[in-house]
Parts: C-alpha cells; sequence; structure tokens
DNA sequence: CGGCCGTTTTCAACACCTTGAAAACGGGGA
DNA sequence: TCCCCGTTTTCAAGGTGTTGAAAACGGCCG
C-alpha cells in the first residue's frame, strides 16, 4: 500500500527535523520545506496527501502559501501550526480553509491524533475503492467489520487476525516469510518471537479452515513462512 | 437543476465574504446579510433553502432572527454559527428549532459536512425521506422525541444518547473507531477521556438492549471501537 | 434544594497478545 | 527405511491494554 505523504512546511529547521524524523518513525513518507516559496514548489512536485504549515515565516506565510494552494485544492487537509501567544488569525484561517490549527509547543500525541483525524475527514471522499470483504470457500471475510462468516456463522477477529489475513489475502499464492511478516504487521521495531506469528495463524486457522490441522488456505512452508492460497495444493 | 440557495447572516464582514465565497465555489447559489434585520428581510426576499445564522450580532441576535423565522416555517433548515467559549444556549437553540450549530473557528469540511447534512435532512419530499424512527426487534427509537419505547415502555433519551444512536445507526454494520465517535458526535476538537464515550454506550445499553451484559446490538469491537447491528451474531 | 445530564475517576473484569515448554512434524542424510 | 535436527504447532500461563460498571462531581434548571 501507498505510504500517505505529509508536507512539512517550518522555518525553524530544529523543529522541523524533529518533525520529519517524528512523522517518518510513525510510516508516514516526508516531505519538507523551509520556507513558504519552497514549501509550494514541494506541494506542486509532491502532491502529499497533507500539509503541515508554519503560518510565521520570513517572505511566504504560511497564509500565502494557503491561499495559493486553495486556489486549485479545496480538498487537501491543511494543518496550521501557530506558535504559543501568537494570536491565530481564526477568521483568515477560517476563509482560507483551514482544517485545524496546532499550538507550539504541542505534545506528539496530540499532533499524531490530529494528523490521523484530518487524513479520516478526507477519507471518504476517496474511500469505497479499497476491497472491504475477502471471499473463498464458504467463508466470507468483512474488513471492515472485524468479522468473517462461515457455514453461516458470524465469528469476530481480533485487530491482528484482521491485518494477517488481509495482507496475506493481498499477496495471493505468494509465500511470506515471517520476518516480513512480522515487519508488516507489528511495525519495524518489533522485537518479538515469531510464536506470536505463529499463534495468530493458529487462531485464524481454527476460525476459518475447515479442518485446521491441515489447513488448505493458510499453508505452511516449511523453513520459510506462510502463502495464502485459494485453490488446493 | 435549480441550485440550492443559501443565506449568510453575519456581522463580521470578513467572516461573511470568506463563506459565500466559499458556498459560491461550492455551487450554491448564496445571499448574504450583516445583521439580523437584513437577514430577515433577505430571507423574505429570496426564501433560501438554508440558513447560515450567527447568534452574536448587533440588534437583532440570531436566536431573535431564528424565533420570527420559525412562526411561518419550521421546516427550513437553520444552522446556528457561534464562537467558540461563547456559551450555546443550547435548549432556547432546540426550542426555536435550530437544526445544528457550528462552533467558530471550524474546518471547511465541517462546515459543508453539516449544510449537506442539513439540506438532507430537509428534503424528505423528493430524496428517501429522513428517517425520524430507527426499528429493530421491540424497540422504536424516536429521534424527534428523544424518546424510546421498549416492550411498549417509554424512555427518555438525552441528546447524547440521541446522537450516539442516531449516528451508529446510520452506520449500521460499519465499525466505528472512538476517535470518529468522538469527534462526530462531541466535536473535532473535544479533548474528553475516551471513558466518556463507555459511559453512553452503557446507558444507551441499559435502554434498548434486552440483557445490557450481552448486547445483541450495540456491540464492541475490542481495541477500535463500536458497531450497531440489527441481525445477530 | 432535588433531579437530570454529562463528565470524570476508580477499580475490576475481560480480551487479546505474548511467551515458554514440550510435543509433533518435515526434510535430508546415512 | 530410519534417525536426527531444526522447524512448527499446541497448550497453558502470564502480562498488558481495553472495556465495563459503579460512584461521585459539577452544572443547569425547575
Amino acid at each position: 500500500m501507498k505510504k500517505t505523504a505529509i508536507l512539512v512546511v517550518e522555518d525553524d529547521k530544529a523543529i522541523l527535523t524533529g518533525l520529519c524524523d517524528l512523522l517518518g518513525c510513525e510510516g508516514y513518507e516526508v516531505f519538507s520545506a523551509e520556507d513558504g516559496i519552497k514549501g509550494l514548489e514541494a506541494y506542486r512536485n509532491n502532491r502529499p496527501d497533507l500539509i503541515l504549515l508554519d503560518i510565521m515565516m520570513p517572505g511566504k506565510s504560511g497564509y500565502d502559501v494557503l491561499r495559493e494552494i486553495r486556489k486549485t485544492d479545496t480538498q487537501l487537509p491543511v494543518l496550521l501550526l501557530t506558535a504559543k501567544g501568537q494570536e491565530i488569525d481564526k477568521v483568515v484561517g477560517l476563509e482560507l480553509g483551514a482544517d485545524d490549527y496546532i499550538v507550539k509547543p504541542f505534545g506528539i500525541k496530540e499532533l499524531l491524533a490530529r494528523i490521523k483525524a484530518a487524513l479520516r475527514r478526507s477519507r471518504p471522499a476517496d474511500a469505497g475503492k479499497k476491497e472491504t470483504h475477502i471471499r473463498f470457500d464458504d467463508v466470507v471475510i468483512d474488513l471492515k467489520n472485524y468479522t468473517c462468516e462461515k457455514k453461516g456463522k458470524k465469528i469476530q477477529l481480533s485487530q491482528k487476525e484482521i491485518q494477517l489475513i488481509d495482507y496475506l489475502c493481498n499477496h495471493k499464492d505468494e509465500v511470506i516469510d515471517r520476518n516480513t511478516l512480522l515487519e508488516e504487521i507489528w511495525g519495524v521495531r518489533y522485537e518479538g518471537t515469531t510464536r506470536t506469528l505463529d499463534q495468530h495463524i493458529a487462531q485464524l486457522r481454527k476460525k476459518i479452515e475447515d479442518d485446521p490441522a491441515h489447513p488448505k488456505h493458510l499453508v505452511t512452508v516449511h523453513a520459510v513462512g506462510y502463502k495464502f492460497t485459494v485453490s488446493p495444493d
């Protein structure tokens, strides 16, 4: 899946690199610019999914940048950054269509939450592309509802289970090695044992295989990993 | 099709022009007025499909205008605008029949979404009418009257409870994560604990579930959120 | 004041995730 | 074929974070 891209426009280099590092660690693709002019340029070149925009910058202010952007793109989520005490001009912000504003200094969690919220609000527009169901045999997995149905019985799936089956189904008939799976689902920095993965595979098999001891779909590939397949071997 | 007409009544000229531009760009026909008196006049002359009405205005307040309008038109969607901090008088607003409140500063998307929602609600004639009741099992929820009936017994529902069940029912069988719910019902900038949400869910379950300890309709999805469903597991 | 509503806090219960140990399995070599 | 060794599965137990229930607080209004 393509990463969500965020453009950070901020003249204070310390803050800029801090933000970029943080967002990078969170799994976003990050572009940065140190002033308004470069910000616009970066926006045009990279077409990010969201912009973090400092208001007070030498040269072109955040307001100017936002105004430019809104001439052609009224949908893009833009979060304004403003220093504490520096009264944000809410009227201007509103007029220009900022989606939210964040007062420095801000907590990391708050920032991330607001970014997520803004992104979530901007999604429903282009949502609907993504497959929400997986079907095979007599099984229907509803990715949105965290449920699966088998022989007419509804079974709840947990977060990890959904992520796992989702990933494997999107790589149908490919063997995925354990490290890749751990990385994709648990995250790059995960330091757990492979037992965890096996356990979840076992859980999934119990829920969706006719005979969990002889899985037809969630197949073990000895010494490598697992693969999902719909056709029997 | 004739354009939808919106009347904006707002004494702050910057906001007024900002709103008019925005709504114009969105394809609405826009009328504007800078105070309550002119607002009523514009309403009578132009008969808009929806009104955005600032509450705090010199001379005739938004409440006064709304009261006047409601004497002759109980259907017209009216959205009240209020500045943050400025305590909104919900009871007065409700009595007068406001359709929604929007707290400044607000995001463009939020505003547009609420306008669309209000318009949708106001068009029972040509679109599939807005449901005023929700039914399932032996429960009937009356969204307009803030009551629900179960086994013939009428139970009062609070504002938040109605909003919650309304939102969830409109997203039947979808899992809504806690942040989304908090945002949709409490507002974008709500900073409360997530326990608050649970509490209201619990209240609702007590009122509409046969066995609140084992909910059939208001289902928890661990680590994600809640969903409303009518079909048994 | 007394009731209702929304919120917050606390604590207990629960589901999920993780881990270890042991058993079962599979592949390769003798 | 059988055995051996590394891999995978199972089982059971513990830890962690999430959710539920109860109680209490404050605001608002009658």
